[in-house]
DNA sequence: GTTTCATGTAACTTAGTTAGTTACGAATAA
DNA sequence: TTATTCGTAACTAACTAAGTTACATGAAAC
């Protein structure tokens, strides 16, 4: 699992989970997705389960799944439940008693909120149905194309 | 300087040149406002120097000055000048056969765009000018308030 | 022309962040 | 009671970016 690529690797997993709507899905197995390791992935989307996206159990045939169906889990929850930045520059002050300072920060501040607001709305609307749904008009896709040749 | 302030300190630098028209700010000075180290300065800048957004001078006298006028420098040329991503998220893949991963990278690389497309409309229409008139703003008003006590 | 000042840049060091790993306790089903 | 799986702490390794040192280049002042 490459640096930066938390959203797009934990909804890779989410969609498996979709995929497989009936059973648990063990770290071990989610982790085979993404290359990576079982506890990486348990700590990656611990933040998931505490946000109800998805569930956990222990145990023989536990593991993870989805807390609710597909189409009312918005990508904009995700992003928040792993607590990723949408934006990514810092605007805390380094002396705060320059005028100069102040005045970017007010300015920089201003369009954080605005952007931050315009992202998470968009990112919204999107969920893991809409996913879930492109992920199956490519699997259809290649379907035709191995009949057809 | 800390981490992911390169845009505010920039800015920071840019609003003191606009401050300075008439004259050039050593890397020594601007180091100086932002509590850095002269070097990590140029570093920084050196990208807005190939935009034409500064220019620089060696020898004695020489240092940094602005390359136009401050309403004609848009923050969305700035942050393009310093090589600085809007959006933090990685969308590279790392299973390209999987077609999980191949709907989790388009969804996501089609926001992308729209985000940036979005966000950096936005920013063109801020300029450093925007900043040093809110300096200004700022600065007056000190200053009524220290007549006022 | 020599001195002084300033940038340009390479190379190295240091600090901070995050993924990866190991280990083990707690919970749960067979 | 055993096997399985999560939860989490602690540690290691890799990577990134700032900070630092050093020195070559260029330009003004004398």
């Amino acid at each position: 699992m490459k640096r930066n690529s938390r959203l797009s690797s934990t909804l890779h997993i989410l969609v498996h989970m979709a995929d497989a709507p009936d059973r648990a899905l063990t770290s071990e197995q989610l982790a085979g997705f993404i290359h990576t390791n079982p506890v990486v992935v348990r700590r990656t989307i611990a933040g998931l389960r505490e946000a109800g996206i998805v569930t956990s159990s222990r145990g023989h045939g536990g593991g993870w799944q989805l807390g609710r169906a597909p189409d009312k889990i918005s990508l904009a929850e995700i992003s928040a439940a792993l607590g990723e930045t949408l934006l990514p520059f810092s605007t805390e002050s380094e002396s705060p008693g320059c005028l100069v300072e102040q005045a970017v920060i007010a300015v920089l501040d201003d369009f954080r909120l605005e952007a931050e607001r315009l992202l998470t709305e968009r990112l919204s609307h999107i969920t893991l149905a809409d996913l879930t749904a492109d992920f199956r008009r490519r699997y259809d896709l290649i379907g035709v194309s191995s009949h057809a040749v």
